[in-house]
DNA sequence: AAATCACCATACGCTATAGTATTGACAGAT
DNA sequence: ATCTGTCAATACTATAGCGTATGGTGATTT
């Protein structure tokens, strides 16, 4: 009979989950080479006694923390988008969606810079599989022939990576809201199909 | 009156230039941290007290190197399209260079990963506004207006990168020689105006 | 009360890599 | 022949970051 009263004099005890959401809020601001023990720990207000009690190794961390990333941005990003009605929406609304600067978005392109590390890999090949299976589907219920839904989802997807390389980490081109309102119209015209 | 006389027993004798030459070989392998001075001196042959003969440290080594790249690419990569006639052939023949894997991208793929060194970013800037210049000046001398010229650059330009990322960096999608034609076939009818 | 558990602090070792200081080798000029 | 400048080898220092060993503390269980 376990009864788990949580005090109101808590105490700042970690638990693995912290571990990983500060090692992804680390990835997203400085890459995966931010994901520094001792610097999260300070950041945590403990020393990295505490880490190694959580995790067994720095490598350990950065799997949890980008298994938690990955069942989270299935949700936050294309989770929304199921909820729409047509194929035309759906792909609209997943390029809009790279406006926000949703963390998720930070911590993919972070990802495709850290693309070298043997842990990152799987999850991007994965994660990227998934995206282009989506597209192409979504190309293909807007009514294109096979091969062509392919092409096209290849080259909305990479458009998509480059944009987010571009925009959150070149900073270029430097665009406005209504710029980027334009740019995503613009967008929508050239790749996406009409649906009347 | 200095005769330079090349002896036929020349010694290996190094020059920076060979410094910045294997820096870019080791770059466009394993990224910036791949430049890593007694690395590169191993390979050449040599320890690191010639290194520091020829830079002051590595960060100029990574400058020189870069300065090198930007001066090759130019003629490697834009150099060719001048040539020739019209803009939809230009920019025909731009999206086919990415297919060549010349060094000059796989520099460029990787500088886009470690675009948070203060030493890479200014040359990415400045690389990508020109070419984001020329690609904007050749839709719009294919007959854009100014603004859907812009945007298409922008499209085309993030679709580049992208590709890049995935084709080079995750290897994804995998793609043979018949496949990459009939993507590059695609993406030319969605991004490229007709010429007739 | 004693023992155990969960979590954390401290101090240390290890490795990789940048950078420095000193000396050496060799070629061309004088 | 010697001097000088160029390039390189050797041996060192310094720092950053991962990982380990060990001990401490407060809460929970028995």
């Amino acid at each position: 009979m376990e009864l788990l009263s949580v005090s109101p004099l808590e105490r700042n005890r970690l638990s693995a989950a912290d571990w990983q959401q500060a090692a992804l809020d680390a990835l997203s601001e400085g890459g995966l080479q931010n994901i520094a023990i001792e610097m999260l720990a300070k950041r945590l207000g403990v020393t990295k006694g505490s880490f190694y009690w959580h995790f067994a190794s720095r490598d350990a961390l950065i799997q949890a923390a980008l298994e938690l990333w990955e069942s989270q941005e299935q949700e936050q990003v294309f989770g929304k988008l199921d909820a729409l009605p047509n194929a035309q929406e759906r792909l609209s609304a997943l390029v809009s969606l790279v406006a926000s600067e949703l963390k998720a978005h930070k911590i993919f392109s972070e990802m495709l810079k850290a693309i070298d590390h043997p842990l990152v890999k799987p999850f991007l090949e994965r994660v990227s599989k998934r995206r282009m299976d989506y597209l192409t589907a979504s190309f293909r219920q807007a009514g294109m022939p096979r091969k062509q839904a392919l092409n096209r989802a290849r080259l909305t997807y990479a458009s998509y990576v480059g944009f987010l390389q571009l925009n959150l980490q070149l900073g270029q081109p430097k665009i406005n809201h209504d710029e980027f309102d334009q740019y995503i119209a613009h967008l929508t015209e050239t790749l996406i199909p009409a649906s009347g």
